[in-house]
DNA sequence: GCCAACGTTGGC
DNA sequence: GCCAACGTTGGC
């Protein structure tokens, strides 16, 4: 990583969703509107559900392995990094046994519905926005499920979504 | 500590 | 369903 500052890093994320799963019309109509966000096993996202999402923070809600892929809504962080208890279940699909519940591996945040766009915005209609380039979603064989955006980024998009209502 | 093998993600 | 890209594991 080459981000210089280390204290108020970005107050917008993206996360990601199989909507045969977890779609945002289940966040909708779950109780509170909230869920928590289990199940993440991967390092890096870990860091950013541990360490630096925060309550109020805005959350791009993403449909992967979906007709199109595609950025469906906005949620917001309810509740920050706590440990992810569905691994030290052993029913559950996301046991981890190397995760001790004295020094848990893995975190998660709450998250509340906030909106669903009235026209999910494609991957490919993403990459035709001007100012993306960067953007971590856009990159080549990116994979991170709970990734940065910036509000450079945030405000593109958002503005390109209000367009459509 | 290297790296091949393996498992997973996710666009297409 | 295919497969490229990536992360993790484990033998050495």
């Amino acid at each position: 990583m080459t981000t210089k500052k280390s204290a108020a890093s970005s107050n917008y994320w993206l996360v990601k969703s199989e909507p045969e799963v977890f779609s945002i019309s289940d966040l909708a109509t779950a109780a509170k509107k909230t869920t928590c966000w289990d199940g993440v096993r991967n390092y890096q996202a870990r860091n950013t559900l541990r360490d630096q999402m925060k309550k109020g923070d805005l959350v791009f809600f993403y449909h992967s392995n979906a007709d199109p892929s595609a950025i469906a809504g906005i949620a917001e962080v309810v509740r920050e990094g706590y440990p992810d208890h569905t691994a030290f279940d052993k029913d559950d699909v996301h046991y981890d046994p190397k995760s001790d519940p004295s020094s848990p591996t893995w975190y998660m945040v709450e998250i509340r519905h906030v909106e669903t766009f009235k026209q999910p915005l494609g991957l490919e209609e993403l990459r035709t926005l001007k100012g993306l380039d960067d953007m971590v979603l856009l990159q080549k064989g990116s994979r991170l499920s709970v990734q940065p955006v910036t509000e450079k980024q945030w405000n593109i998009i958002v503005a390109h979504a209000k367009k459509q209502k």
